[in-house]
DNA sequence: TGTATCGGATACACAAACGTATCGCTTAGG
DNA sequence: CCTAAGCGATACGTTTGTGTATCCGATACA
């Protein structure tokens, strides 16, 4: 904690950030108002601005802050999964799927694509998770010549892409189940024949 | 053309939604400014609400026209292409990657999340389109078993999921790319072994 | 060619959101 | 305790976007 930051701070920052999580899916980036989320938090727009410069740097924040935890926990389980296709389907699948965060992330996927900066910083990231999931996919064996550095990509394309029907219509086709049937095809293509 | 409409009107339309995938791709669904729309079309905001309602209005509009030429090109492609896996996969990416399209129509994915009307008129559509695909693939060769509604989905999946990480880094995965490697993977996972 | 209607421009009134400057309670540290 | 700094609330003024009401040039049609 700097020096002469009082312990709240921390507190009131958390709770922006989980109201800015509320109110980013529920409006998207562009519609929500900075007041919308400090009512939610139950803050006026003074804890704003004494804690963000914007809503661009809030919007940062609080990707960076959820991502670091989601790709945590997948990796964490995917690390401690059998070595087997089953068994890491199951730990790349073994979270909640969590509505908000798959709409606030997508949007931050098409505000980095609209701004090279923040495209910059989002491929870093990205890179960051495929390699942690390329270490991982290395002690598994597979079909002489395979790229594991696309299958990566190809798991990413499964894992980000198929909630996007799941949402539009969860109750024909529950969170899940399209990459829980989709997963074992991509990867069983690529495993040794024998 | 309805009694008493001058040709000059469907223009003026085209060009407010032409302006407007603009600026929705630049600025977002939420922060685009119905002044900007008009600004880019080359007309006042008198013209915009002689022809629509309101911003949600228009965006629905466009998404509907744009969605149908995309729609209507592919299946037509598809339908013609050779009845094999690599025929298929040529037929599916043949067109030009669209980024402002890519953005538009995500955000609108994001926007039916939201609003359940929105997500049954995005649900239709989209059933409509999977049952396009469903017929073309009918007329391969699957391996026995195959279940090619999901197997449409699934494609869905590829073709909508990938682009995400082109768009965010072009340079390093080139638009189309990832899809081109993928798609045979999972086409031939399900084709008949012999 | 006349005329009624259409369609887009203009002007205005309103509302909403923003950012800042300042105030006063709270907390840390001596 | 006492005091200085942190932190969030409050209260502005400003900007920006919206929707509507009205006007006038353009166009269809007799």
């Amino acid at each position: 904690m700097p020096r002469g930051t009082t312990k709240r701070r921390p507190q009131t920052r958390a709770r922006l950030l989980d109201a800015a999580m509320e109110v980013f899916a529920e409006q998207g980036f562009g519609g929500a108002r900075i007041e919308d989320i400090c009512d939610r938090a139950g803050y006026t727009r003074g804890a704003f601005y004494s804690n963000f410069g914007s809503k661009e740097e809030l919007f940062l924040a609080l990707f960076d802050a959820r991502m670091a935890v989601v790709v945590e926990q997948v990796v964490d389980r995917v690390d401690r999964a059998e070595p087997t296709v089953d068994g890491l389907v199951t730990a790349l699948l073994d979270y909640e799927h969590d509505r908000n965060w798959y709409l606030v992330s997508t949007e931050f996927t098409l505000h980095a694509i609209r701004n090279p900066q923040v495209a910059a910083h989002l491929a870093a990231r990205d890179g960051w998770v495929r390699e942690q999931l390329l270490g991982v996919l290395g002690r598994l064996d597979w079909e002489p010549g395979t790229d594991l550095e696309a299958l990566v990509r190809m798991i990413v394309v499964i894992v980000e892409g198929a909630p996007a029907q799941s949402w539009v219509e969860p109750d024909r086709l529950p969170p899940g189940t399209l990459e829980r049937r989709m997963l074992p095809l991509l990867l069983n293509a690529v495993r040794p024949s024998g």
